[in-house]
DNA sequence: ATTAATCTTGACTGTATTACTCGGAATTAA
DNA sequence: TTAATTCCGAGTAATACAGTCAAGATTAAT
């Protein structure tokens, strides 16, 4: 089983893209999520080739281009988001096929498959409106949008001496 | 989160000591499990080192020693041995902090921390005797104790020959 | 027409973890 | 004494993760 900061990131930038869609109908950049989000633009673009590529959003290339939702709110869950981006909710080394023990099936063969069920179908059953209804979402959006605000305005300010940079790459993960 | 072989290698491990460990009061020894459970032994005695200092098995050294169960099989879950092993079945990041973006809580700190405490109570519903009770279990271990009997008698015939080599290395865990 | 912003693609890299192996020491039943 | 075992620590190859980088294609704005 696998779940780390790839699933992680990929189901935050699409909740973010979910926020920011419904506000406009302009597209939403990659770098604006980056910026919100701290995730680095070349991580997002590796992540956004396979959400696209998956059916979960368009684009649209060049100037004030950008992103948009492929689907209704409700018809976009967490599990889909996961697995579209490569990561596996399956505990079971054989993948379900039963031959995990050098073609027979293992002793615990039954417990990891329906541990495996049982995630698959909770983060199913999680799309993104419910996502927006939670507690917490609404003030972090809140919080993240003044920050990035205040972060473009810098930005602007510094554009004469500092064009591109505006989360240092050493800054932008931090560990 | 990491869920991985090492998780299911300690709980299909100590489910082989839960059923062997009923028939009488004889130790079971590594190498009995390893012969039965394809697992090398080496990686056994991490994984036993781990669940002893965890409380969950007792061992008996020299000739003829090996481990017992340290508790009931009622009182033995699933989720008490993965962690016996270091694997966090936490899908947060900040590990339930709320540290996640840069001190801050992130987007979906809420999903990520409400999905560890649903698979962690899943896992921790699921004790040994429970699983000895599964469908395929008792199977499985039937098959496993004939194949293990099998190897005894050819590793016997052997012994002239080959004395410490029943499952060569290279074949232990094919890839 | 030029420029700048943006998506698109593929290759590349450092780091950490996993899944082991190996050698040797301590212990104990036979 | 010997052989079977647990115990312990170090070491290692392969893999995956997290992220970077460079070059190109497309398009809006100037």
């Amino acid at each position: 089983m696998r779940l780390t900061t790839r699933g992680r990131y990929a189901v935050t930038a699409l909740l973010d893209l979910a926020i920011q869609d419904g506000d406009s109908s302009s597209a939403v950049s990659l770098s604006d999520i980056a910026k919100r989000q701290s995730i680095s633009i070349s991580y997002l673009e590796q992540l956004f080739s396979k959400l696209r590529k998956a059916g979960l959003v368009t684009s649209t290339r060049g100037a004030s281009g950008g992103y948009h939702l492929a689907k209704p709110l409700n018809e976009i869950d967490v599990m889909t988001i996961i697995t579209a981006v490569d990561e596996s909710v399956n505990a079971m080394q054989c993948g379900g096929q039963g031959n995990c023990q050098g073609g027979a099936m293992c002793l615990t063969h039954d417990l990891w498959c329906a541990l495996s069920m049982h995630i698959e179908q909770y983060l199913k059953n999680i799309s993104l409106d419910q996502l927006l209804e939670m507690e917490n979402v609404k003030d972090v959006s809140h919080r993240q949008q003044l920050l990035h605000e205040a972060a473009t305005e810098r930005t602007e300010k510094n554009r004469t001496t500092n064009p591109n940079i505006i989360f240092p790459a050493s800054e932008v993960n931090p560990a």
